[in-house]
DNA sequence: TTGTACGCGTTATCAC
DNA sequence: GTGATAACGCGTACAA
């Protein structure tokens, strides 16, 4: 396994010093004279010795890796996110691991316990969207293990949670649209059982409510796989596109149902925003630059991963107990574009 | 850390057994009777034991868990490529760390020194855009640690490379665009440092000339960053469409560049395929679905990772050091859009 | 069939 | 200023 392969016991009995000094040595302890410090260093460098962290870890207790579970990595939102963690778990040190449900309560749960078996420090999870209760992570958090929730948490549940401000940015994203002139805004969101969702929709409702706009059930659907059911989407939008009253706005709640509902007017050929406005969550540029009149709420991935990670590791190394629960929120950040301006494009 | 705090020692003092008989009965040895095995068993399964995965690691010299090294995640390809090797690994018992160079090169030596540092059993990694030379994996690889290449691989060293069959593939789309009827095709691809360049390039040449089509220089640009950099597609794409002989028909290379090419011909009111066919690697479906006459060559990055985990595996397992290097090739799927063709597709 | 003793590589406590 | 010893949790010769 170690392929580098000297210990500390090797510098010890090369350089015919004791075990114990060279650690000290190693790790500059002030009982050790100078001279000592440097011919060990000098050693350790040339030969290009390095800690055995499992045996550290056996030592002290702790792995200094954190566990992941997040419902897929191949999702421009979550991959993000990951980047973010990622950016603080190198600068301190922590290994990163990933494990996806797919949606799955079960995987879930295999995972969960996968990841503590696999003595993890704490864990940053995303919940599944068919997770129909958090028993199993309650108990964890009951033992004091470290666990902070991220994007899709539970109410269920008083904990530490990073998640988009998302009862603001759907207030925003809807009176974007009816300040541009629309008055028939529908909502096509994922499924219900999402705290997201909940917010969402809060924010939508207050929209209309401050713009004297009657809600209007019939313009809400939602999409139980949230945009990973083709069918569903299309379903809703035909749905919608029929009405006597037909929307003359859609508002999208995710990266997947955004873009899908983009492909799908496409492919019907409704002109976007003509025919159609359309306006949603995303965290795919691609989408931006396809249509430059889809204004979006950019889902602030990389914020999130990375202040999640800040807070879990806070209380991983927090030698005192954490009473207080604190949720932060992060500002979901609303793109407008216009489709006679030129779209300022970094990257895709 | 681990907060299952029960230890085999626990378990032994309770049931008032030494260490090594409820060690040996949780192992299953014959030199224990049934009765104690059950005994020692169900209390370990009542108070829901696992064994420290850390201390058995430092005991047997192996972390089962491997490194990955990865441009970025944030990646379709990539990510698919991630949940092939997770599929094997979460079956196997491995662990995955996931590293991102972000095409730097004096990243990617970070990580992977971070990597062995860790003590992983093996990597697994797919190099940067800029890596120059792979000196610092030979060594590596020199001292038996077990490496599998993958996608991004260097013809510089003889090891374990899985990598699609991109001289097919291209062969094959270029082929297809020819056969359609398009005379003049333009390949934009990604930079002239990479493998998967030289392979694909050659795939597209071999087509043109089985096809008597004399190969044209010009009609060949390539983008160092890769599609990361939106300017240097644009101005290739730009320069292409302003050529007297204006190519009918552009070959594209990767993911990001096809994307990227379709968004921007897209901006520029090109029409597909009318104006200007286009075909490429993709792994995003999006760009399937939004432009149904867009064929493409699908990269099948799940049987990727899956391949070269299988390998890596393989390499970390055989108590024989491996002699015999092999390079495992995949067939790169071409899927046949035709615009009046519906297009059948099962999610985004 | 069960128990004792040792080692994996490291750090921490204590004695010299 | 340095060195011996114990301990982290586990597996395994070897002894009983």
């Amino acid at each position: 396994m170690n392929f580098n392969a000297i210990t500390i016991k090797d510098i010890a009995r090369e350089l015919g010093l004791s075990i114990s000094t060279v650690s000290k040595a190693l790790s500059d302890s002030y009982e050790i004279s100078e001279k000592t410090k440097k011919l060990v260093n000098d050693y350790a460098t040339q030969n290009n010795y390095s800690p055995n962290p499992i045996a550290k870890s056996l030592k002290q207790g702790h792995s200094k890796s954190i566990g992941i579970v997040v419902s897929t990595i191949d999702n421009s939102f979550f991959s993000q996110v990951i980047n973010g963690i990622e950016s603080v778990a190198y600068n301190k040190g922590y290994n990163i691991i990933i494990t996806q449900t797919h949606e799955s309560y079960d995987l879930e749960m295999r995972n969960i316990k996968h990841l503590t078996f696999r003595s993890i420090d704490g864990m940053l999870i995303s919940l599944s969207a068919e997770t129909p209760d958090i028993e199993h992570l309650r108990v964890l958090q009951k033992k004091g293990f470290p666990i902070v929730f991220f994007d899709r948490v539970s109410g269920d549940i008083d904990t530490h949670k990073v998640i988009a401000d998302n009862f603001n940015g759907a207030y925003d994203g809807t009176t974007h649209l009816l300040n541009s002139g629309y008055k028939r805004v529908a909502h096509v969101t994922s499924s219900p059982n999402l705290s997201i969702t909940a917010e969402r929709l809060a924010g939508y409702k207050k929209a209309l409510e401050d713009n004297g706009i009657e809600y209007n059930a019939n313009y809400v659907r939602y999409c139980l796989h949230g945009g990973r059911d083709l069918n569903e989407i299309e379903t809703a939008l035909n749905d919608l596109l029929a009405m006597y009253e037909r929307p003359d706005a859609i508002f999208t709640a995710s990266d997947r149902i955004t873009t899908t509902t983009l492909a799908l007017l496409h492919r019907l050929k409704i002109k976007i925003p003509d025919e159609v406005a359309l306006l949603g969550f995303t965290n795919t540029k691609l989408a931006e630059i396809l249509n430059p009149s889809l204004s979006s709420l950019f889902q602030p991935g990389f914020e999130i991963g990375k202040t999640a990670m800040e807070m879990l590791i806070g209380l991983i190394e927090s030698k005192h107990p954490v009473t207080e629960y604190e949720t932060k929120i992060l500002p979901t950040q609303l793109v407008i574009r216009n489709s006679s301006m030129p779209v300022p494009v970094t990257g895709v």
